[in-house]
DNA sequence: CTGTTAGCGCATTCAG
DNA sequence: CTGAATGCGCTAACAG
């Protein structure tokens, strides 16, 4: 009965013995159309199974309705609350997403800066891979002449004109480690990401702070990472290893605390043994009887504050955007 | 410098006096184009930024190079592993992602299932909000007509014609129900998700069989919901607070067990008053020194097979693909 | 209310 | 090796 192929507003024409200018006008301007010629095509259409071309139509009128999603791994629970926010938030403004995950690989995340030009989506929100003063993505000329709105998230690159939205770093660490000395905890030992890292950078900042506030002795260990669980275990393991015991635990984020964790085990340490405590909450500690003192961060506003940011841009480009910090919690 | 919008190959033929054919020979048939002219179209591309409008090319070769994704919920960690690894495969072969999260609402799925049919999407891999038997998608004659590869995930829509990936539930149920009857537990509690789902049917089957070869007198309760977290814990406090107490509690997926572990807690029972069981490993329990028995799905395997299911669908329209079953994994 | 013309950016004939 | 012509599906002007 049907075509092959789909069906074109051409084919609606045919049928009904008009031109694709009036099929065209009744499924985009009902009201500029005669009732029963509109009420004609409508049912050829559905007869035919139309379904309108995206790809013609954002050729035509230059948009494609398409925002891009680049992140760097979107199996970190992090990121959950976060890609939803983003992705309801764009549906129900008819964005639909294409989401990259970049895998911490940088030539990934060339290429998907390059796929989504290619798209031409009319937006993109962007966690890049690093944060490190000293990563210069060879993209980042390309995609400012590209003129398109990028919202970045978390991570922010060290000089590109992109607004983001980010997280109180160096408050965060400082509140975490008086949450610790405040506990009795002398001798802390700090799992971070990459020594370059800004984010690191900034909380062990406010660590930093928060220590020489302190008017007892203390000691600060600092292991470095990549903000992944495997990393964060083997150096703690390492670092216990050599018999070192510090008082308390501070990992910078959730996956590294994950790691962390593990390490403790395999040590047979228990949780009376050492303090701990991370930034944002590893997820389900609460139900496990296991709570983890740390610093929250609402991350579905933070990926609501990010689209939002990033289609108001889109709507008016005039808007200028600045960036936006979600400030985190106390949860003891 | 550059023009205020993106550059098109028209720009580069005009800046090196040849005309669209040749730029577009040279930007995709390098070798049949002269060294110089190539090497000079090449350096004028790359001045201007050029990036190729995969619109007006897919809208030009008929296919989109594009993914659909639909699922019922991203952050439902089952399918953190599944979507990982569509994404990797999908982009290792040239596939981008589109993706859509439904939120379980029937009216957002048929919605996916046309803006995705209008991306002139290559394939799509769709888990449904429903496996009801009589859940029956308005959209899915036209999904059919439409003619694209579809695969499904985990749900399997009862009459579709579309292949799918899919857990071995009824044995599952059968091997979780015994492990607790080894156990000696003897009155079990099902967590379920819906009465009419068929995973939950079929893993209740399985339970009943393993129940009926017991030898001894056994008592089976079984709570309805919906696959999430909420509902399951709410089930679970009412069956807890009328003061029933089972001797094991199996939930029928991680964010059932999730719910049912807080019920649990709410009602101050430990892990040694009650048996567990799960189907799908509770992320991170081990962690916590909890871990949970269970029956595991490589997860990742699944998305694996999916994918590539549907791309080798993509580039050999006479392939038929049949279901496949990933089997579970004992753990205790 | 409907049609003509034209073009979005690209790539595929078929000639030269 | 390069170009002229054509059309993918759709829609904005501008008629009529």
């Amino acid at each position: 009965m049907t075509k092959p192929g789909k069906a074109t507003i051409t084919d609606i024409a045919k049928r009904v013995n008009m031109t694709t200018v009036t099929v065209s006008r009744a499924l985009n301007r009902p009201e500029k159309v005669k009732k029963e010629t509109l009420d004609r095509i409508l049912e050829v259409a559905r007869e035919l199974n139309y379904v309108p071309n995206a790809l013609a139509r954002n050729l035509k009128s230059r948009e494609s309705r398409l925002v891009g999603l680049i992140t760097a791994s979107l199996d970190n629970p992090f990121y959950g609350e976060i890609i939803k926010a983003i992705s309801r938030e764009a549906k129900k403004r008819g964005y639909s997403l294409l989401l990259f995950d970049t895998d911490g690989s940088p030539e990934l995340e060339e290429r998907a800066v390059d796929t989504l030009l290619s798209y031409q989506v009319s937006g993109l929100i962007l966690s890049v891979v690093s944060d490190d003063n000293d990563y210069h993505p060879a993209y980042l000329p390309k995609l400012e002449l590209a003129r398109i709105p990028v919202t970045q998230i978390d991570r922010k690159l060290a000089k590109a004109p992109f607004p983001g939205v980010y997280l109180e770093n160096t408050e965060s660490g400082y509140q975490g480690a008086r949450t610790l000395l405040k506990q009795g905890h002398r001798h802390i030992l700090i799992v971070g990401g990459p020594e370059k890292s800004n984010i690191t950078i900034s909380r062990l900042a406010g660590i930093r702070r928060a220590l020489d506030e302190c008017p007892e002795p203390t000691k600060l260990d600092v292991l470095y990472g990549d903000y992944t669980q495997t990393p964060a275990r083997e150096a703690v393991n390492a670092y216990l290893a050599s018999g070192k015991r510090p008082d308390a635990i501070f990992g910078l984020n959730i996956l590294i605390m994950l790691g962390t964790l593990e390490a403790i085990r395999q040590h047979g340490l228990s949780r009376e043994d050492i303090g701990l405590f991370s930034i944002d909450q590893v997820p389900y500690a609460d139900i496990f009887g296991e709570p983890i003192p740390c610093i929250t961060h609402n991350t579905y506003q933070l990926g609501l504050t990010a689209i939002n940011m990033l289609l108001r841009k889109i709507d008016d480009p005039g808007y200028q955007p600045y960036d936006e910090i979600i400030s985190g919690e106390l949860r003891l």
